[in-house]
DNA sequence: GAGCGTGGAATGAACATTCACTCAGTTCCT
DNA sequence: AGGAACTGAGTGAATGTTCATTCCACGCTC
């Protein structure tokens, strides 16, 4: 994917032209961005710092990007990115698979394992997603949920073929999709609380019969059991007026 | 490199004496805080327009407050406190149920209903906390992870028990604990990808037959297929330091 | 090969702004 | 009257962004 080409606003200064260096240098600074990002935050990061972890001057950092948003932005849309371009890959594999006779949970397992490991690999980007995709403008944030819209309904789509073959029982699907997303994501989000696992398989391979049991479980037996709720203490959640 | 100010230092000027007062008046500031610090991000709430929306001025969030964290610290632990007072409360109640041969079943479902009651009613301090945790001071980091490991040890005890029972299949405790918090959790954090569910209980109601699935799952049996993981095109994620 | 012109890229001091926090003075309540 | 609580202009530090200047690699001419 190429870089964001709607620099529609010139720099006013100095702007790198060479495609090849351009894309290297952004590179290079997201990548120290990054790490700064996920050890103080956005906010407590200055641009001082990136630049100088990135080994260059305050001002050539804005030769490569317009602003520190912009900095975000490019780390945030890139997970998503890499992420739909492997479904894209996938959607035509599995044209072939079907042919094949695969079964709709060998297809399932097949992508999940995929979202998986890129999870993985991008788990510092997940991390940055979660924390700070408030951090980025309205119209920005709003394309960046979209983009996790689609990969929520890439899910959706595999489910719906299960269920039409029959090898799933019917159910919410969006539901189905969510849980499975979020499980996936947990990997990263909370890995502080999975000490126990060391590397993905680990996690992954027990994560499956899980997801497994969510796909084949009917969301419509349920046990009663009401809770006893008591009273709030006071409500902070009060006056809530967006 | 940021303030870490370690203020134990008591307020030079006036500082609120009245516990009473003093502790309506933090909820107060703090209420309008939550509804700033989500809207517009911690870092882009000033305390003149948490002031404000209070009915305050200025000087006196800090006679309330000794800093700005300390607002949100407040906010953070405050879903904490609410949901392990609410676990001690059932932890007693538990032990009279068990007497009366109350199933592991019923225990956990009970639990996972309150909880899940607890997370809708603090969504918004649960979403603040994904976001913002990064904001704190480091130690108070850490104190607030710690709170939130307690929370997680309070299923795996509840799990662990149904297994020694015999209730449920033994398995990785803590990998299942840390799934059904995430899915509880992700009801307020991924509100947004649940656009089909306007209440709790609509969620509710099939998460639990997911919950006793994964429960009841049998996290050894699983199917191989491995993966084709394709190279990786350029390393974000390289540099890892500290 | 020495001198020179050219322009893309790097630099960092300077600028304008924003913000958390302070404090000397005022108001309110009893 | 007196102390507790409130006020908001003021302060100093930090930050994102700019831009005049410098640097340097290359090609051209003699």
């Amino acid at each position: 994917m190429k870089s964001q080409v709607l620099r529609k606003k010139r720099k006013s200064q100095s702007q790198v032209t060479d495609e090849k260096r351009l894309q290297e240098g952004q590179e290079r600074i997201a990548a120290a961005a990054l790490n700064l990002f996920l050890q103080n935050g956005y906010h407590n990061t200055s641009v001082r710092e990136i630049a100088q972890k990135a080994g260059l001057s305050v001002g050539s950092v804005f030769n490569y990007f317009t602003s520190k948003e912009e900095i975000l932005f490019f780390l945030l849309s890139y997970g998503q990115v890499r992420t739909e371009a492997g479904f894209q890959k996938q959607r035509t594999e599995f044209e072939r698979l079907k042919q094949n006779g695969a079964s709709p949970r060998d297809l399932f397992l097949r992508a999940y394992e995929q979202y998986a490991a890129l999870t993985d690999e991008l788990r510092r980007n997940t991390v940055l997603a979660y924390q700070e995709t408030k951090s980025l403008t309205l119209a920005e944030r709003k394309r960046f949920l979209e983009g996790e819209e689609r990969i929520q309904h890439f899910f959706e789509e595999i489910i719906a073929y299960g269920v039409a073959q029959g090898a799933f029982p019917a159910g919410n699907i969006q539901l189905k999709a969510h849980c499975l997303l979020v499980l996936a994501q947990s990997w990263a989000v909370r890995h502080w609380a999975l000490s126990s696992f060391t590397k993905l398989d680990e996690y992954l391979e027990p994560l499956k019969s899980i997801a497994l049991g969510i796909l084949e479980s009917d969301s419509q037996q349920t046990p009663a059991l009401v809770a006893a709720q008591d009273g709030k203490d006071f409500a902070l959640s009060r006056e809530i007026t967006s």
